[in-house]
Order: structure tokens, then C-alpha cells, then sequence
DNA sequence: TTATGAAACTTTAAGCTTGAAATAATTTCC
DNA sequence: GGAAATTATTTCAAGCTTAAAGTTTCATAA
């Protein structure tokens, strides 16, 4: 998925840009993770549900989260699992429908997380350093497309 | 990770376009694994391994595997048995270091990824669909930098 | 009402992933 | 030559990830 194209044709030039796009994020991601742990003691995943949460005071459902989040249910369960254990987020399950968990990040995790997220950008700043903020701006309106359908904001 | 800016300011450019570039390496990640397992049986870490492979006839070693997929050393390892066990790649340990492996693909297994690799490609094609050609390479040269330093071709 | 189906979530098994520790082989340098 | 450092790889524990199967709850409608 990382190697080059292994052959020459009409979807070259898309295939090269797939390739080029997942090394790009494998780099930055990899660089994040590693700050995350080394810094924070955290994880990406636990990074990214704390993100989608800090969001909406309000809380989420865990089948949003996963929806959001681009990742499977199971998946949210066990992240969110952590999270709880670490005192970080709650899930509360007093609403009508009783299938459902609203979940929300606690007082600590809102505090942790501002932390978190403001060395996080200062890091993406940093390792996106040499695109600049002209190219950056085209090169995101260019992904637009991508933007899951799911969510109207960003 | 896939959530919007948490703030507004100075970096606000390079942090959405990074949240693009994620959602978008996603988005198409995941649809590459679910067709590689419905039409191959098969998952893109193998596949990563295979195309790394299939473009150096006479083998790779576990360590060059790792730094050209930019995973693990451990990671490679347990791909790379698991590929041994279904007889599509082998190690030989035949060289004069022995403490490395060559690691080859088969015949079975040079077949093999060729059809899986026909398939990627126009999926690539497909899902970048609304990237015309033209923009694939601007966005592609914009990417470029972020080329791993350790492979000269592509 | 009560069955039937759908929805929200969890559990499970298998595989992926990392970082760190362990092993083994080679190289370096005294 | 032999100790010490380096390199290549594997092993391990913990956590992430998915798809599929299972559980509980809700909604619909006969």
C-alpha cells in the first residue's frame, strides 16, 4: 500500500497520488503517536475520541463516535472502555432509550485534553512546515471531497 | 485525530488540512481493506508486503521491509509468517550474514499479487474518481516531500 | 398484545501494531 | 584473540481494529 505503482498506465498518476497520501499520513501519524505516548502518556485513538467529544459538551452516542470517527463499533467500545477507567470520560445511560450511552468527557478529561490538543496542533504545525499555509489551504480544498458526509461542521 | 480544529489561529490551515488528509487516507483505506478481503481473502498489510516485494525479484530483507512500510520490525515479522504459512513468500537464510533473511516471493505468490494488484489499481482509479488526472499530479507534487528519504525510484 | 424486525451496543476471535526486551551474529577496537 | 558495541531479527505484552455473532431494548403492526 506504500510501495510504488507496478505498472504504467491511465491510473498512474491517481495511483501515485494514493500512495503519496498514505505516506504522508503514515509519517505524520507515526510522529504523533509517538509524541502522544512520550509526552502524554496517551494514545492516538484515545486522542481522537477525546477530540470528537471535546467537540460537544452535550455528549455523543457511541454508535456517533464510530460513525465520526470512521471506525467500527467494537472498536469504540473498548477505546471508550480506557477512557472511562482513566477518569477521563463517563458514559451515562439515564435517557429514555435505554440501549443507548451518552457519552461525554469528565471535568479531567476536558482539562487533559485542552493540553493534549494544544501541543497536538502545534505538532501538526510543525511537521506540515513545509507546506505553506497558501498551499495548505489548496491542498485541503482539494480533499474536501473526502469530508465524511456525516458531519455538517468542522 | 479526524475531528476539526480545536481552535482558531496561525496553524488553524495546516491542522484542517491534516484532518483531511486523514479522513481521506481513511476513507479510502477502508474501502481498499474491505475489497481486498471480499474479492482476494486477503488484507492490506499482506498486500503492503507483497507489493514491496514483487517490485525486487531478488528479495528484500525483514529490516528493509520495515523501514520501506515504515511499520515495526516486529510488525514485519508476524505478516511475513503468517505469508510464509500460505506459501506465498519464503525467507532463506542462506546468505553470508545469518543473522538476516532474504525474503522472496514465491512463484504462487508473484501470480498471485498480480491479480490483486490489477484489481487495486482501478479501485485507486475509481475511489479518486473526482480527482481528475491533472489535479492527481498537482496534489501528488505538493505530497512529495513527505516521500520516504530511504527509496530513490518509485 | 405479542411477534417480528430493527437499532444500539458489547463480545469474540483473529489479525495488526507498537515499543521494549531478548537472542544471535557480526563488527570494532584494544 | 577477545571484550564491547552494533546490527538483524524475534518475542512479548498491551492495545487497536475489524467483521461477525450475540444481547438488550425499542418500534411496528397484525
Amino acid at each position: 500500500m506504500v510501495a510504488g505503482p507496478t505498472s504504467i498506465g491511465p491510473g498512474k498518476d491517481r495511483l501515485r497520488l494514493w500512495i503519496r497520501l498514505l505516506r504522508a499520513s503514515r509519517t505524520i501519524e507515526a510522529e504523533l503517536r509517538e509524541r502522544l505516548k512520550k509526552e502524554f502518556d496517551t494514545t492516538l485513538p484515545r486522542f481522537d475520541v477525546m477530540a470528537a467529544l471535546y467537540r460537544v459538551p452535550e455528549g455523543m452516542l457511541m454508535s456517533d463516535l464510530s460513525r465520526f470517527l470512521l471506525v467500527s463499533n467494537g472498536n469504540v467500545t473498548g477505546i471508550v472502555d480506557r477512557l472511562v477507567s482513566e477518569g477521563l470520560v463517563t458514559r451515562s445511560r439515564r435517557n429514555g432509550d435505554r440501549r443507548t450511552s451518552m457519552v461525554r468527557l469528565t471535568e479531567e478529561g476536558t482539562k487533559s485534553f485542552a493540553a493534549i490538543a494544544a501541543a497536538h496542533e502545534s505538532w501538526v504545525g510543525e511537521l506540515l512546515g513545509n507546506v505553506s499555509e497558501d498551499e495548505a489551504r489548496r491542498l485541503a480544498g482539494m480533499l474536501k471531497s473526502f469530508r465524511s458526509n456525516w458531519e455538517g461542521r468542522e
